[in-house]
DNA sequence: ACTATATTTCGTCATGTGGCGAACTGGCAA
DNA sequence: TTGCCAGTTCGCCACATGACGAAATATAGT
């Protein structure tokens, strides 16, 4: 019950929607969100954190960047069903279609390049 | 997009939750959900409102009382989408339970005799 | 018309949430 | 070791949200 609630809490802000679409088909690290969505390094961090306490998403660390991925089948079902649900929802709608042109220009710069670029 | 961000800032409420769950059976008066969640009238037609607004229930009026139940076939994919997500991860746990035998109980006493007691 | 009552709307208050920048942490490489 | 840089945590501010009671609204019955 709590558990529906963290999970629905999660998915009630633009933001956190917009990085969950933005990881359907690759992970991605805190710069590469950060460039997408326009926000601080903090608030996207403290995003990040919200996504993870709702099983939403698993973090995983590489050298100094921190990738970010869809959690898997081992994930609790609420949030497992809370993704299909997104996926279901936005199905052909145009509202992710920008971020997702968006992110394609974003992955052709490579990270590294990337996060000194914004600073 | 904004839709989605509704629909889930609707479900990211305990009451709410509460509410939708024992709409699954049966369409409740504001009455009988007040006295189920022990809130005040304002604060559950508050709420009733931001669920209506997610077109997550429909309203019917009857008299002087309103009654709700869960949207239909009509209702726009991502509200029916969520409701089937809210069954689907409440399925089989005892969170629920409680207030299923709750409202049984206050199935049992007549309407009228409900609203005048509270107050 | 007048009263009673179920619901909604309004005003207010306490608390929660999202945003930022500053300071801190951990790992990489001179 | 020293510095650098991605990411996180902390402290703060502005604004959203949930709670209530009081007042307004709508409808049934006298």
């Amino acid at each position: 019950m709590r558990e529906l609630v963290d999970v629905a809490k999660a998915l009630s802000d633009p933001g956190r929607i917009r990085i969950l679409l933005a990881l359907k088909e690759r992970e991605l690290c805190v710069c590469q969100l950060t460039e997408l969505l326009g926000l601080a390094p903090s608030t996207v961090s403290k995003h990040m954190a919200v996504l993870r306490q709702a099983r939403l998403v698993d973090s995983r660390r590489d050298g100094r960047w921190a990738h970010y991925r869809r959690s898997g089948p081992d994930a609790p079902l609420p949030s497992r069903n809370a993704l299909e649900w997104l996926d279901g929802s936005v199905e052909g709608t145009a509202a992710g279609r920008r971020d997702g042109d968006r992110m394609r220009q974003i992955l052709t710069i490579p990270v590294e390049e990337l996060c000194q670029r914004r600073s």
